[in-house]
DNA sequence: TGTACATCAGTGAACGCGCGTTCACTGATGTAC
DNA sequence: TGTACATCAGTGAACGCGCGTTCACTGATGTAC
């Protein structure tokens, strides 16, 4: 059956969005690309129409989460009161929403220690992401120059992802608040000049 | 062919420790039975005399792991000039050697990500073994109670975890020698309690 | 305007491969008598 | 002391399954004439 003009395009941005919340959720390997197609009624032999292979949806799945999560920060920023923009920032990282819910969540948090074991491209796409988040988000941060800024923003984002990913891993629910409330107070204080 | 009394059990650490090694460096799915088995001359159908299954030893590998970083960490302290424990331990954790070396480093940045998506039995070894550490270090740690020495140990060992990540995910070397050296003047300035 | 043909997203059977696990077997040494 | 048997870590072929990828096919619509 012949599709209108613009199918094609809006099945591949589906395709993406769907791998980019099933990906942060279970990881690559843990989603069949039969599974991310029926989420979408397709078949998995479609899929084949749209990418190469599972190894540029990754791809595209990352830096499509990485710009969704930007986003995110950067309007929680924005509607903050001014002078709290890194609070609010730090409050919404380590909620226990954001811990509960890995599938929506950042992906640094969810997916890096499997783009450390991917190609070097994946591991580019990764980078630039990373590079975009920081200056987008340096305004908000503690330092004299911008590359401070910067660098205080990729430490930051990655220890509360390292704090994110504890939380997630441990069994009791006590444990699992203590940390991000733990968290909460370190990296404020830490960003703020106190102990 | 009969073998001395102590054998099994001799033999049972070898693939423990050589799993401990292996899955922190690739996964626990990146890692063949026949693999690690071949790694120590033997073939995989040996490997369920030791093991009930792959998820068995996966608890086992880790809890070695973890005590094998934690044997580091406080070793580490305690060969530091006095007041200087917590420092040394931050900049051995964010070193560009610790960094590099995947399979012998801190399996809570190798494989919390791994661990959260495993049955509760491993999230229960995981927790058991953080907390075992924290404890371990929490004298080094400032705070005023014990608990809160131990939640500042979590905080700041997941948070170096995550900067780790990030430096061996990233693409190119400058970015990631310009990460660990931001974390560590982070890390080391937040425990101090100056920016 | 009607007819023949081309297009191409999607289908679903099939292929190939990797890998966890099972199992009948081996063979050196320990034990029973 | 010698003989028959038991033990059990390790072997390697085989099984079963999941999954990425391929491919011949479908069929609605667009295009050529």
């Amino acid at each position: 059956m012949r599709y209108p003009a613009e199918h094609k395009d809006r099945m591949r941005k589906k395709i993406v969005r769907a791998a980019a919340r099933r990906f942060r959720g279970a990881g690559s390997e843990g989603v069949p690309i039969a599974d991310l197609m029926r989420d979408l009624d397709l078949t998995h032999g479609g899929f084949y129409r749209h990418f190469q292979g599972k190894e540029e949806l990754f791809d595209e799945a990352l830096a499509e989460s990485m710009a969704q999560v930007e986003a995110l920060m950067t309007a929680t920023a924005n509607a903050a009161p001014r002078g709290k923009e890194l609070e609010a920032i730090i409050d919404l990282y380590l909620s226990p929403a954001h811990c509960a819910n890995v599938a929506e969540g950042c992906p640094l948090a969810a997916l890096v220690t499997e783009v450390a074991r991917h190609p070097k491209s994946t591991r580019v796409t990764l980078s630039n992401a990373v590079k975009r988040h920081a200056a987008a988000v340096a305004r908000f941060m503690p330092g004299e120059t911008e590359a401070e800024r910067q660098g205080t923003a990729m430490v930051l984002f990655s220890g509360m992802a390292g704090a994110l990913n504890l939380a997630r891993a441990v069994s009791d629910d006590a444990l699992r608040r203590k940390i991000l409330a733990r968290a909460r107070d370190f990296y404020a204080g830490a960003v703020r000049g106190k102990p």
